[in-house]
Formats: structure tokens, C-alpha cells, sequence
DNA sequence: AAGAAAATTTTACAAATGTTAAATAATGAG
DNA sequence: CTCATTATTTAACATTTGTAAAATTTTCTT
């Protein structure tokens, strides 16, 4: 997925402040294990995911707990070190060789408070991100780990081959065992 | 809690911007009972709570599922409508007579599109909203139903006090049963 | 292709949560 | 204040989910 479609995707951009944008974005790959974020740090760069797909965990007191799977045209990005300068929540591995577009948060920021087209461009992201978040917030309230595991199947039938079961199971909050009984179930 | 307060702690804003913002804000009040926001149906209307609590729900086939308590200086709002145009996820029903700062969506974007700086105070409401909801993910993901309980007590002891334990129980994802056995062990 | 390592499923049992109904407590109307 | 209504807790039992360990399948290395 090319630069420009992904960033028309969030919100249509003309092309002078799309030619701003793009000035401060490069290209960059990373193998298959690589973390791109880091839990408990402040991070400085947004990522889009150009090619490849990665997971987002963290670590508990006990065990490790994966909360997001990001694929093509996704943005990968702590809003908490995006939005209030603090440390991540996650850690985003990156599950096979991928190519991301980057670039730098402060760089962004700055933007926004001179070009008014990407300061709606950057008010448009965090609104689709937020859908996005309320999407899988209502997803987890109301649908039981069976109904969110059809979901899943549906939604990102290329995940599953491509994600280790035990993270599957702990992004629907159950055990892998429990996973293994509703995967039975359908035979 | 007044206009100027709520529109500065969502981000500072000057004079002149945000005088055009209150140009567009008028003051309503509503009995306890009311339902603010309707499920189903495109909302027009953005709300910040000066006075009272709220609660937003959904119908399931067989149930009610409380998902958010709203309380002073907190917006009520279907970001599904606000954002997308779309017929709204909750019901937002007023839990006591409270008073609330009402504007009109498509006023807000007509601003957005012509002041950088009210379009900035839109971005950084859309991006403190996201990080609240991720929290509120997080907080589902990470914690269990007893934890989330006691998060509830320490951060809204005053919403305790006022809202139904078969709400609670539906809000931590639990039944009513439960939460008993919960509030039981802590004696 | 064979063997080792890792991932997944299955089993047996324990613990937690749900269901239904009854008992108790709190609230509100007259 | 009293009674009726509603909310909350408790009890008994059923169901679901978790835990630990073994069995099986898949993947990877040589």
C-alpha cells in the first residue's frame, strides 16, 4: 500500500500539504522479530505499515497479554507517547519481514500548527483511530471470545495462518486451551 | 464546572477562538430519566456535563450492557455519529437532574475548517477521548472484573453511591451474582 | 527424510462464574 | 410510620473456564 493511498485514507489531503507531509516521511524495513515500540518508553516515531503484519503485547506481573494485530495500511503508534508524551503501553513486534513509512511526532506536531489542512488531516486520524479503539473496546464488552474469534476469522482470515494460537487466545482473553475447545467445536 | 474550564482542560485555547467556539454553546437541563443520546439514531448534538452523571447503554437480544458513567466536565457524545454520520452505538440516560454545555456538530466542522486553532482544540479532543477509551480497553484486557471493581470505587467513590450494582455488574462484564460474591469478600 | 523442538490438542480434575430461586435489606408512596 | 415495591445478597446446583500434564501434530534443522 502506497503513501499516498494511506494517507488519502485517513482523510483526502490536497496535494501541496500532502507534499509537506511526505517531505518528512521515509521508508524503512524491519525482519521478522524486530520491536518497533517498546513498553514503558517514550516513543518518537509513527509508523505505517507499508507490507507485512505485527502484534502488539504487553507483559504482565504473570504472563504476556497481546491486544492488537496491525496489517496493511494500519498506523502503528503509542498514542500515549503520540498524545501526552509519556511512556508506551505496548511492545509492537513485528511478525514477518515488513516495510513501514515513518516519521517523527514532533515534526508532526509542528505541522499541525501551521498548516490548517493537516492540523484536520491529524484531527481525522485520532477520530478513525478512535472509532477504531471504540470499535474494539464494544467488540470486547459485548461478543463472547467464540463470537470474537468468528470475528476474527472473517476480519483477518490471513492473521490467523500467520499468529501463534497462544497470542490469538490471549487477544481473546482466554487460554489457549479454551481456544482449543471453541476451534473444536466447529468440526 | 464552566465553559471556560472544560474547553481549556480539553486544550488550551485563546480568547478570540475560543469566544467564537462559545458563540455556539447554549446551556440545557434535563431530568433524571431523560436519554440524552438514542441508540440507533444520528445524534446532532455534542455535550459537556457542567452538573450531574450520565450512563451509556446498549440493548443486546437478551440484555443491557452499561458501558460508560459520565460526570462533571466529561463529553457525552456518539463518536460513531460525530465522526462517521452514523446512527449512534448507546443510549446516554441522565442517572440525576443535571445540566449540560450543548453544540451542533456540523457547526463544530464548519470551525474546524476555518480557525487552525479551533481545528487544533478538535484534534486534541479527539486524541484525549482516544487515549480514555484505549485506557478503558486496557483496563478490560489487563484487569479482572474484582480489580476493575475497586478501580471503580477509588476513581468514582461518588458514582457508587448513586448508580445500581446490576449497572456495575454489567459494566464489569459480570453478573449481578458475581459482583455480590465480590463486594461480600471484601469484608 | 529423520529427529528434535515447538506448537497445538486432549484429558482429567479444580476453581470460578452463571442460573434460578429464596431470603433479606433498602427505598418510596400513601 | 407502615406496607408494598424494588434492590441486593445468599444458597444450591449446573455449566464454563482454568490448570497441569500428557499426547499428538506441525515445523524446523541438519
Amino acid at each position: 500500500m502506497d503513501i499516498d493511498q494511506i494517507l488519502d485514507s485517513v482523510s483526502p489531503i490536497h496535494k501541496d500539504p500532502k507534499a509537506i507531509l511526505k517531505s518528512y516521511i521515509k521508508e524503512v524495513n524491519f525482519p521478522k522479530g524486530h520491536l518497533l515500540l517498546h513498553a514503558q518508553k517514550c516513543e518518537k516515531s509513527i509508523y505505517f505499515i507499508k507490507k507485512g503484519i505485527v502484534r502488539a503485547y504487553s507483559n504482565t506481573a504473570e504472563n504476556e497479554v497481546t491486544f492488537w494485530f496491525g496489517k496493511e495500511g494500519d498506523a502503528v503508534i503509542s498514542m500515549k507517547s503520540y498524545i501526552a508524551n509519556q511512556p508506551s503501553y505496548e511492545n509492537i513486534e513485528v511478525l514477518e519481514h515488513s516495510c513501514f513509512y515513518e516519521m517523527n511526532h514532533t515534526e508532526l506536531q509542528k505541522l499541525y500548527n501551521e498548516h490548517i489542512e493537516i492540523a484536520n488531516w491529524g484531527r481525522k486520524f485520532a477520530e478513525n483511530e478512535l472509532l477504531k479503539t471504540e470499535e474494539r473496546l464494544i467488540s470486547r464488552q459485548f461478543r463472547t471470545a467464540s463470537e470474537r474469534y468468528n470475528e476474527l476469522l472473517k476480519n483477518h482470515p490471513h492473521l490467523i495462518k500467520r499468529v501463534q494460537l497462544s497470542h490469538i487466545a490471549s487477544y481473546l482473553g482466554i487460554t489457549q486451551v479454551s481456544l482449543s475447545r471453541i476451534r473444536a467445536a466447529k468440526n
